[in-house]
RNA sequence: GGUGAGGUGGAUGAGCGGCUGAAAUCAGUAGUUUGCUAAACUGCCGUACGGGUUAAACUGUACCGCGGGUUCGAAUCCCGCCCUCACCGCCA
């Protein structure tokens, strides 16, 4: 959510901002500073009335304790009519408030002058690429098939225990999950970032508070019983561990690195797109949050993509780093950049990280602040990463490492996975 | 799931209808003092939204788990919800 005082400063950069966003309503902008002036008024007005309700019921009480019942029965009739008056400023504190923040939730993120225009996916920018594609033979087939011929993955199975989407990790496609969660985990703890293990299902406000309510609600799993949401990534309950808190500035940076199944419903999705491992409900992942002062977010962004791409360096892949364009990013980001590696087997590029650097848009929900040297409160800023979600490396690890008879694994995971090849 | 107790500021914990935005202690912080690490003393030390100011000072309102109610007035009384703790039951 943003700061009504960013919109306040510079409506007319604002609505410019969220074209660039392609964001289809930029005259909310003016609602949004309209119900902000007109709630400043009422509320000035109801605190005026209030005051004095106040005055007059100390009144009363020294009265009383004089032993003056006259006098307080006389202030208690004016009290009954400044009652009548404060009602209907109530309510209409109330609804205004309530309308102000409903518009202000529509409202996503500025884009940061780095983000590149453009609508779609193919606009988006490639600012680099790494590593070697592969040379497969004729014969090469898709994870999917490689997974069925080597017995790692079950993907009828879990049609038959839960349903599609949900595939079940057998042997040596268990071991490899294992292993590549605590590879990653080391990588990042060996950075800096303290490890957590979240609960895997949040409260409503957490869901809120990071975003996920009220708009993408039907992006989640809802148990209803218990009112609870199974998350869709560890952002979700690590971020909140910061929920309603005021930091000193000696705590910063804060990093965390937590890893969690990550439960999403997709609804309508189907087809080639998301065959074998390309897009699942549940699967596993393990992510990178950082919680820095305002003036460090963007030097920390550039250290995340670097951390994020050291890792994929490491596991031998290909891959390219892109700077999403403005009307491909997500609602709550300021700038995206999205790691992605080849899947040789299949000719295409599977997004496997998203790097973000949201600014104070969830630390508003969150209210997650922090007391600078002059004492000062404001918010702070949130950034996040996946390091690394494992489906699609799994898939381009099989795909692009097979041989004849044969998969090779990155050295790296070697002693994780305790042996060379599968 | 059953029964009992309870939810107050960073922590402990008092208050149980007006004098309480909230005692006291600890932690934190700024300073004074004592020839080291340490101790003593003094001040400051919640959040949000307003007014005010260059910035302060100052000032209004709200907040003592959440939401309602009673009352001139509620942290304090009443109702509902949520949560925590203890014991019992069940159980990885």
């Amino acid at each position: 959510m943003l700061q009504v005082s960013i919109l306040k400063a510079n409506p007319e950069l604002v609505k410019q901002q969220l074209k660039k966003k392609h964001f289809k309503q930029p005259e909310l902008v003016d609602s949004i500073i309209s119900l902000d002036d007109s709630r400043k008024k009422i509320q000035a007005e109801y605190d005026a009335v209030q005051s004095e309700l106040n005055t007059a019921a100390k009144a009363i009480g020294t009265m009383m304790g004089k032993g003056d019942k006259a006098g307080a029965d006389a202030v208690k009739l004016q009290v009954a009519a400044l009652k009548l008056a404060l009602e209907p400023l109530k309510q209409k504190m109330v609804e205004t408030e309530k309308q102000l923040t409903e518009t202000l939730i529509l409202l996503p993120n500025l884009p940061a002058t780095e983000v590149p225009e453009g609508k779609t996916p193919e606009e988006n920018e490639i600012v680099r690429t790494g590593g070697m594609v592969p040379i497969l033979g004729e014969d090469a087939i898709p994870h999917w098939e490689l997974t069925t011929q080597y017995n790692l993955i079950n993907f009828e199975l879990g049609n038959k225990i839960t349903g599609s989407g949900f595939p079940v990790y057998i042997g040596k496609g268990a071991k490899l999950q294992r292993s590549l969660i605590q590879y990653f985990l080391d990588f990042n703890t060996a950075a800096g970032y303290t490890e957590y293990l979240p609960p895997f299902m949040v409260n409503e406000d957490s869901a809120y508070a990071t975003g996920q309510l009220p708009d993408k609600e039907g992006q989640m799993y809802h148990a209803k019983e218990d009112n609870l949401y199974l998350i869709p990534t560890a952002e979700v309950p690590v971020t909140n561990v910061y929920r309603d808190t005021i930091l000193k500035e000696s705590d910063f940076p804060v990093k965390m690195t937590a890893y969690s199944p990550c439960f999403r419903r997709e609804a309508g999705s189907y087809g080639k797109e998301v065959r074998g491992l390309n897009r699942v409900h549940q699967f596993e992942k393990v992510e990178i949050i950082q919680i820095v002062h305002p003036e460090k977010s963007y030097e920390v962004l550039d250290e995340m993509v670097a951390h994020v791409e050291k890792l994929l360096q490491s596991l031998e892949l290909p891959y390219r780093i892109l700077r999403l364009c403005g009307g491909d990013m997500g609602f709550a980001s300021a700038i995206t950049y999205d790691f992605e590696v080849y899947s040789a087997a299949q000719q295409r590029w599977l997004e496997v990280s998203s790097v973000s650097n949201f600014e104070s848009f969830q630390a508003n929900r969150l209210k997650c602040r922090f007391k600078g040297i002059e004492g000062k409160t404001q918010l702070v800023h949130t950034l996040n990463g996946s390091a690394l979600a494992l489906p699609r490396i799994v898939a381009c690890l099989l795909e692009n490492n097979q041989k004849s008879g044969e998969i090779q694994l990155p050295s790296v995971l070697h002693p994780y996975f305790g042996s060379p090849k599968i």
